[in-house]
DNA sequence: AGCACGCCGACT
DNA sequence: GTCGGCGTGCTC
């Protein structure tokens, strides 16, 4: 008699496809089970999942599976419901959420080459525990580690650069490895350039103790075969520490009792492409579904992580995170000072103002280095003719396309289009087209024509380099530039915010932002919260080392023409909880998140109208039901960059003071869109992002 | 998502 | 006359 199994493939949302398709198989087989199964004219790779509704069998001619992949454990019944989770909460199918958390060797793999990688996997090394010795805690990181053992959590640690989170999530880890010989710890960190320094400190502490193959690392970087094998060990339970990007959230982990976020307020932990994620808050479900504890550290958290991690104190009582709060700095550090110098005093058009170029001097004349924050990359944003007014558009975008000085070319950051700066004016054959604005490599050339003629300590001429997209393009080039920074070689550092995120740079003592007002009076209402993030991570890189003396000269300038800003006196006192509690009350005033939730209908159309149409036709379908869950959709707009690629592309925003309301409305809607979509010629895709952190 | 079928433009 | 563009439809 042949069983009926529910099983989900790689099948998006829209394809006809309700959610799992019916096999049959001449065994039973347990649910989380990894099957090939013939589909259509080919064979892909499936998941035996628990049937929800009952198996429709009468009508379909059901084929059976081809083959079971087995010789593991299955998925877990928790991790299931994590998929699951996240499928409905961001608007995508089971199958597709699913089986892109797997590794995409495993979809090529027949049975026979499964079998064979499955022996070689089985080869564990043996290890003979050594031990290692554990720097002294401070008064601060024992007492927060005591809550985090008392407590169920999930955490909000709150703690400034330099206070030493990292030893906290080590030895919050150790304690859960020690505790329990299967116990497994994911780790997780914004942006895959972070993943070798804290990957170096886990190895250090924890391969002593349980060998090197106790820890692996999930992200993009992988190679397919890496990927696969990390996989496998984190699903096996062979790697106690799973330490990843975003995606890492997904890792089969049977054994999961602690999440750490690192940096959880960075916006890299929302996937932007395919169903568009929050790991974080994935992670927190996670650890909710599994028992496991969750520590989301920043020294500037979300809006959203603070807010839900109020004390009981508040008017609106605790929130359902606790918050545990290391001001101090290791090694009595202490934070630099800000400086903001009014450029409204300054001569128009000016760049570096005269008293930071003086600043500068000083540094490099006493052996200190400078880090330059400009988040524009190229020589300059726009090219541009005074006689006829042409400018340097994209001829595919709604932007204009970069100039690079480096190699003359005229390259489109959206799309990449790029092209040798045109002699004269495409417009009037005028000469003289001239630069408008200025980019890092500017900075970078500005610099050299400033400060060129100055001499370090050791006689040497001052030494100026360049970090951004553009200049770690090649692999391994980053890691490079930053062994220069480090090996002392360099003294001035111009870069993007690329530079600003998680690198210790021991001997900088001046950091500068030259032009970070655009965020001030930004329509994204998150742009504040961003730039005061930016800000004080720029702040952080700066006094990182406690042994020196220049500590207490450590300086952040911010450049500015709103010098009495709210948001930079905040900053000069180093005050994120008033900053916080300043924009949190902006936001419940405008019922926005987290007082709202959100979502975006996003259409891309071969014309702007056909994207708008569509979208305002499912907004109009929807009317009566968007009344009846108070929930409110505006009518469509065009993105900031209308046009990319020469794709046209809108959006239309829907709003509720509900969760769970908003939800109900999203998953009601997609059968009209889904089905408007076909009377809207021109449409291209559409999507849902849910929890957007862009408007 | 893939893969097939199907109907209209520039080439051996 | 064909090769190939991507629009629509189907897969248990």
């Amino acid at each position: 008699m042949s069983q009926l199994l529910s099983i989900m493939l790689h099948t998006p949302a829209h394809s006809g496809i309700g959610e799992a398709l019916t096999y049959t198989s001449d065994t039973a087989i347990a649910a989380g089970s990894l099957v090939r199964v013939p589909f259509g004219k080919r064979e892909v790779l499936g998941i035996t999942w628990p049937s929800q509704q009952q198996l429709h069998s009468d009508d379909l001619k059901l084929r059976p599976i081809t083959s079971v992949l087995d010789g593991i454990g299955c998925l877990s019944t928790h991790w299931m419901q994590m998929v699951e989770f996240a499928a409905r909460y961001y608007q995508r199918s089971v199958g597709e959420v699913a089986l892109a958390a797997l590794p995409n060797q495993l979809r090529e793999l027949s049975r026979e080459q499964w079998e064979r990688k499955l022996k070689r996997q089985a080869k564990v090394l043996p290890h003979e525990p050594s031990a290692v010795d554990l720097p002294e805690l401070t008064h601060e990181q024992a007492h927060t580690l005591q809550q985090i053992q008392a407590e169920r959590g999930p955490f909000m640690l709150f703690g400034n650069t330099g206070s030493g989170k990292t030893e906290v999530y080590l030895r919050a880890a150790q304690a859960a490895l020690a505790h329990d010989p299967k116990a497994q710890i994911l780790v997780m960190v914004p942006e895959i350039n972070l993943t070798p320094q804290l990957e170096a400190r886990f190895r250090e502490r924890f391969a002593p103790l349980w060998g090197a193959s106790c820890l692996v690392t999930m992200h993009s970087g992988l190679t397919p075969a890496q990927r696969m094998n990390h996989w496998l060990a984190a699903h096996t339970g062979v790697a106690r520490i799973v330490l990843g990007t975003r995606m890492a959230v997904f890792a089969s982990m049977p054994h999961l009792q602690l999440i750490v976020v690192d940096e959880e307020h960075d916006p890299s932990y929302k996937q932007q492409e395919g169903a568009r994620y929050s790991a974080r808050d994935l992670a927190i479900y996670r650890g909710h579904l599994e028992q496991a504890k969750v520590i989301l550290g920043s020294a500037t958290p979300s809006l959203e992580s603070w807010h839900h991690s109020r004390p009981a104190s508040d008017a609106e009582g605790a929130g359902r995170y606790m918050r545990l709060h290391m001001p101090s700095r290791i090694g009595d550090g202490v934070l630099p000072t800000v400086r903001r110098v009014d450029m409204n005093h300054q001569p128009r058009n000016t760049v570096f103002s005269e008293p930071l170029v003086q600043a500068m001097r000083e540094r490099v004349q006493r052996g200190e280095q400078v880090l330059i924050l400009l988040n524009r990359r190229g020589y300059s944003p726009v090219l541009h003719c005074r006689d006829c007014g042409w400018k340097s558009e994209c001829p595919h975008c709604s932007a204009y396309r970069v100039f690079h000085k480096i190699d003359r070319s005229l390259r489109c950051h959206h799309c990449g289009f790029a092209q040798a700066v045109p002699r004269a004016c495409p417009g009037c054959g005028n000469l003289d087209i001239s630069p408008l604005g200025s980019g890092t490599e500017q900075l970078e050339e500005h610099l050299a024509e400033l400060l060129g003629s100055l001499r370090r300590p050791d006689g040497q001429g001052v030494r100026i380099a360049r970090i951004d997209a553009d200049s770690t393009r090649l692999k391994g080039e980053l890691d490079r530039q930053l062994a220069e920074v480090h090996a002392g070689e360099v003294d001035i550092l111009v870069g993007t915010q690329m530079i600003a995120k998680g690198h210790d740079f021991r001997r900088v003592s001046l950091v500068a932002a030259l032009n970070p007002d655009g965020a001030l009076f930004s329509s994204d209402f998150r742009a504040p919260e961003r730039l005061f993030s930016l800000l004080m991570q720029a702040a952080g890189r700066a006094g990182r080392d406690a042994s020196m003396s220049l500590n207490a000269a450590c300086e952040m300038w911010v450049q500015t023409f709103h010098p009495q800003h709210a948001l930079f006196e905040a900053l000069k006192q180093h005050d994120y909880p008033h900053f916080a509690a300043q924009q949190l009350q902006e936001r419940r005033e405008a019922n926005l998140p987290p007082f709202s939730f959100q979502a975006l209908v996003r259409a891309d159309a071969k014309t702007q109208e056909a994207a708008q149409d569509f979208l305002n036709a499912a907004r109009a379908a929807s009317d009566a039901l968007a009344v009846q869950l108070q929930v409110d959709v505006y009518p469509a707009v065009p993105l900031t960059i209308q046009r990319v690629a020469n794709v046209e592309r809108a959006q239309m925003l829907v709003e509720c003071l509900s969760r769970k309301a908003l939800q109900q409305f999203l998953s009601a809607w997609h059968a009209p869109l889904h089905q408007l979509r076909s009377q809207h010629k021109g449409v291209i895709r559409w999507a849902v992002d849910v929890d957007p952190l862009a408007i």
